[in-house]
DNA sequence: TCTGACATGTAACCAGTTACATGATTGG
DNA sequence: CCAATCATGTAACTGGTTACATGTCAGA
C-alpha cells in the first residue's frame, strides 16, 4: 500500500516499475511549522517567547509547536533570510528578539499558499481506545466512562474560551477588515470543531452506558 | 513556554529548578502506532499489507501508517513478543505472514488503554492558509476558493464513504455486539466530523465570496 | 523568600515520511 | 502486453518531542 500521491507516480520504464517522486512531487510537501510561523508574524511581528504563546491560543489549535521547536525553526529561518531580527532592550525585563518578515519569506509563504491544500492527517487516539474497549471487559469500559466525562470537560473548557475570544475579538462582525474576517472564520472553524466533539463524546458515553446495561 | 504537563513538573531544589520529568512522567507517553495495530489485530489477524489497507479505511481515519511504518513496527512488536506470525502459504498469489496478538501484547494494550486521553494534536494546513490568504491579495484569495471548492469536494466523498459503509456494516444498530457498537460509534464520530467539515467549508466560501465583493 | 511570568536556548532521541526496491499472478 | 492487486521490505532523512539548562524581575 501506497499513499495516493506516491502511487500516482507509478510508472513502467521498460518493463520495470519505477517511482519519480523527485522531480514530480518535490515542490509538493505539505507544511511545516515553517509557514504557520510566517503568517503569525505577518500578523504582528514579535519574539520566539510570544510565538509560543500564540501558539498556545490562536494558531496552536491547527498546528502545535513547543518553544524549543519554534527557536529553532526560527533560527533557520533567520539564516535562509526569511525573517529578520531585531534586539530589543527592555526594562524590567530580560532582552528580546522581534522577528520579522524579510521579502524572501513572504515569497515562500505565497508559493506555498498557491499549492494544493494536503489532507488532514487526524491523530485521534480517544477514537483508538474506544475501539479497544471491545477487548478491556466491562470494568475497563466503565474506567473509560469516567475517562470520557473528563476528556469531555477539558474540550467544554475548550469551547468556553473559543466563545469568549469571539465576543471579545469579533463584537461586530459587520465591521471587519480581510485580515479580521479570515481570522473569524478559522475561530468559527474551531467553534464548529469543539461543539461537535461534545455532541460526539455524549453519543459516546450513551453508548458505554448502554453496554453497561 | 512550556506544554502544560511539563510546567507541572518544575520544581525548585536548593534555589535552582529542575525537571524531574523521567521519574513522573515516563509512562504518560502517548500512543504510537503499536496500539493501533494491536486493536486492529484483536478485531481479525492479518498480515502487514491487509493492515495497511485497514490503515487506508476504517482505522486509517485516526491514526495513519503507510505500509513500510507498519512492517517496521509489526517487525519491533515480533522481538518484544507483542504479537506472533504464522507463514501462510497461498495459491496464486505470494505466500503472507499472518499476525495476532500475543498475551504480552494484550497486556501492553491494557495498560495504555488505562492511562488517561492525551488531548489531540490537531494540524488544519487549510486553516493557516486561509489566514495567510490576508496576505496574498485578491487574486490569491480567488484562486483559494477554488482550492476549497477542490478540497470540499474530497470531503464530500469520504462522508459518502463512510454513509455507505455504515450502512452495510450496520444495517440494525439494534442487534449489535459490544464491539460492533463501538466500531459503530466511532463511525458516526468520523461522519460528524466530515458533517462538520463540509459546513465550515460552506462558511468558509461564502466568507471569501463576501471579500471579493 | 518563593512563585510565576518573561526570555532563550542545546542535545538526544524517535516516530513518521519519502525514495527506492523486488517479484508473482490475474484480468482486460 | 499492460495495469492492478497482492506481498514485503531497506535506507536516508526530517520534523517534532522530551529532557535538561540558565538567568531576570515583579509581586504575594
Amino acid at each position: 500500500m501506497v499513499a495516493p500521491w506516491y502511487r500516482a507516480a507509478l510508472f513502467r520504464v521498460a518493463g520495470r516499475r519505477v517511482l519519480l517522486c523527485n522531480e514530480l512531487h518535490s515542490k509538493m510537501r505539505g507544511m511545516a511549522l515553517e509557514h504557520a510561523i510566517l503568517v503569525s508574524l505577518l500578523e504582528q511581528p514579535g519574539s520566539g517567547y510570544e510565538l509560543a504563546r500564540r501558539f498556545e491560543r490562536s494558531i496552536g489549535r491547527f498546528w502545535t509547536a513547543t518553544h524549543q521547536q519554534i527557536y529553532r525553526v526560527l533560527k533557520r529561518m533567520e539564516t535562509d533570510g526569511w525573517v529578520t531580527a531585531e534586539q530589543i532592550g527592555q526594562e524590567g525585563r530580560p532582552d528580546k528578539r522581534s522577528f520579522r518578515v524579510a521579502p524572501a519569506g513572504r515569497s515562500a509563504l505565497t508559493a506555498w499558499l498557491h499549492e494544493p491544500v494536503q489532507p488532514e492527517a487526524i491523530r485521534h487516539e480517544l477514537a483508538v481506545k474506544i475501539r479497544g474497549a471491545a477487548f478491556d471487559g466491562a470494568a475497563g469500559r466503565s474506567a473509560l466512562i469516567t475517562e470520557v466525562e473528563r476528556y469531555r470537560k477539558t474540550h467544554q473548557d475548550i469551547l468556553a474560551r473559543y466563545l469568549a475570544g469571539e465576543a471579545r475579538d469579533f463584537p461586530d462582525p459587520a465591521a471587519l477588515d480581510v485580515g479580521q474576517s479570515l481570522q473569524h472564520v478559522v475561530l468559527r472553524g474551531g467553534i464548529a470543531y469543539e461543539r461537535m466533539v461534545l455532541t460526539w463524546l455524549d453519543d459516546v458515553l450513551a453508548t458505554l452506558r448502554d453496554l453497561h446495561h
